[in-house]
DNA sequence: ATGGCGCGCGCAGCGCGA
């Protein structure tokens, strides 16, 4: 069982190419973040002749989540219990007995800003909701963009980076209480290549130059780690033709 | 890395992302 994330920076621009990779690389379960499509536009149509069922809580212009399945999607949830959000970031679902939590974490903007602020309350409240669903479903996978750089060798220039939002060490402190209620993260499984990372600023030809940063991730509950046989990231997809800044992260799932 | 790109909105140029 393949499952994977990807940031798409717009699903009604990437369309295409989701489809197009969809055909590729034929995942079970896509996670998809920042769709920016309020739910009557959602292309819930194509991606059915591609093969996909859709849950989705989009919102207009901004975030917007989407979880597509070949299976059936079961006990669909938007957002995080108890946490007044008019964001749209977070949608879970049940798909062959795996919960799948795909989540758009906030930029933070700024270290010290009020989004930054609400950042870390975000991932405060996800945190506190996860200890409990993680008791309730053994098999249970987090998937999405953090928007946060765990350890150095996820940052291209950890020096310049130091203190910087998505690399702050409030941010990283948040990340480490995540994996600490029993999740692993899938792709430090597995020997990596060097200098792996998952999304590219659009300018200074940051890709080129692989000037990147690891922020989206797929966190694996115990017995799901135990299942999993390979994770990587699809460099592919950011060489394409108006590509997203997003690479997608793929896990292999026995 | 502190401007540069790409997106949505909506028709000019700004807010936002990361």
């Amino acid at each position: 069982m393949k499952i994977a994330t990807w940031n798409v920076n717009s699903l009604k621009v990437r369309l295409p190419q989701v489809l197009d990779w969809l055909g590729a690389q034929r995942p079970e379960v896509v996670c998809l973040q920042e769709t920016k499509l309020v739910d009557q536009d959602f292309p819930s149509a194509e991606l059915q002749a591609a093969g996909y069922q859709a849950a989705f809580a989009g919102q207009k212009t901004y975030n917007g989540v989407a979880i597509l399945s070949r299976a059936p999607a079961q006990d669909v949830q938007v957002g995080i219990p108890g946490f007044a959000d008019e964001q749209k970031r977070l949608i879970a679902a049940t798909i062959d007995g795996t919960r799948i939590v795909c989540a758009y974490f906030p930029n933070g903007q700024s270290v010290g800003s009020d989004k930054y602020a609400y950042k870390l309350k975000w991932i405060e409240a996800l945190t506190g909701w996860l200890r409990g669903e993680l008791a309730r479903h053994p098999r249970l996978a987090l998937l999405g963009d953090f928007n946060i750089a765990p350890e150095e060798r996820d940052v291209h220039d950890p020096k310049a980076w130091e203190g910087q939002v998505l690399f702050s060490e409030p941010e990283r402190a948040a990340f480490r209480e995540l994996i600490g209620l029993g999740f692993a993260d899938a792709f430090r499984l597995f020997e990596q290549p060097e200098k792996t990372y998952t999304w590219w600023d659009y300018r200074m030809m940051a890709f080129r130059r692989n000037m990147g940063l690891r922020i989206d991730h797929i966190l694996l509950s115990a017995a799901l780690a135990q299942a999993c046989r390979a994770c990587g990231v699809d460099k592919e997809s950011r060489r394409a033709e108006r590509p997203s800044d997003h690479a997608p992260v793929i896990a292999e799932l026995a």
